[in-house]
DNA sequence: CGGACAACCTGGTTGC
DNA sequence: TGCAACCAGGTTGTCC
């Protein structure tokens, strides 16, 4: 479900009031979402700490907490983390609970099952295997045209394959990879390194600017994903090719095609992405 | 290196 | 209505 403008989305939102809450209790529902340490070890490390602050890493959510901990959280397709009050009815496939000292809960709920939570140190986050090996934040002034014409140099891949590789770009999923290729007007299945500087320019350009967009219409509800409170995303509502299969181009009126590349469904517009 | 595919899961949609 | 097939914002590992 989320990418890095929901998991931003959720950061800001949380952000507003976490911090200075100290965690009370962990009741774990399901063992499974815990991923390490070991469910025993990670409840009794996380109570009695206090929320610090929140911040994103690709499509990781950090919530820092005293006793030099760090509370790493990776919704995959279907988790959501809510911060809420604890009169709300339980939402189905709640498999944790933070009880906080105000009172509140914060919830992690996720259909699917795929998300998962880790309790780490600050030092050892360059040690996880996903987080330690993610690439470039796109929206930091690390992400130039050079960095990007350097990781396309050389590789044979599929340009959609390349921007889903969090280890290039961290953050990016399929919703925001069909964007980005459309609004730079590259075919999804060209091959990397085959591109022109102006096209790698475009490309630059068009990831960050899907992204900031993104953001500002606080993230792409198509189905399950909702923000620290709960609240649907609204850009869907902007989405040129993603799930629009056969709906007419924005930009040239031909149908907007699916293909499959890399197991995921990616949508374009063969007239306007050659 | 790179691509296809299965696995991990539940549930909504589509088509016969 | 019933039921099977297909589909889903992600990641990881295996096989060729």
């Amino acid at each position: 479900m989320p990418e890095l403008p929901e998991v931003e989305t959720i950061v800001k939102c949380l952000s507003a009031s976490l911090p200075g809450l100290t965690i009370e209790k962990v009741e774990v529902r399901n063992p499974q979402v815990i991923a390490a340490p070991a469910p025993g070890e990670f409840c009794r490390q996380a109570c009695g700490q206090k929320i610090l602050h929140i911040r994103r890493r690709g499509k990781y959510l950090l919530i820092y907490l005293s006793g030099d901990l760090v509370l790493a959280v990776h919704l995959r397709m279907t988790g959501r983390l809510v911060h809420t009050g604890p009169q709300e009815p339980l939402a189905r496939h709640t498999h944790l609970i933070f009880f906080l000292h105000d009172g509140t809960q914060l919830r992690y709920a996720d259909t699917r099952r795929f998300g998962r939570l880790w309790l780490l140190t600050p030092g050892s986050l360059s040690n996880h295997p996903g987080i330690g090996s993610l690439g470039v934040e796109p929206l930091s002034p690390q992400f130039t045209p050079a960095y990007l014409a350097g990781a396309l140099a050389g590789r044979r891949t599929r340009l959609k394959s390349l921007l889903l590789d969090q280890r290039v770009i961290a953050g990016l999923g399929n919703i925001y990879a069909d964007e980005a290729l459309h609004r730079a007007g590259l075919h999804p299945l060209r091959p990397a390194c085959t591109l022109s500087g102006e096209e790698v320019k475009a490309l630059h350009s068009a990831v960050r600017e899907v992204l900031r967009e993104g953001i500002a219409a606080r993230g792409t509800t198509v189905r399950d994903y909702a923000d620290g409170r709960g609240q649907p995303g609204t850009f869907q509502e902007k989405l040129r090719v993603y799930r629009r299969r056969e709906q007419p181009c924005p930009r040239c009126g031909k149908p907007v095609s699916r293909l499959i590349t890399g197991g995921r469904s990616t949508y374009f517009c063969p007239g306007c992405q050659k």
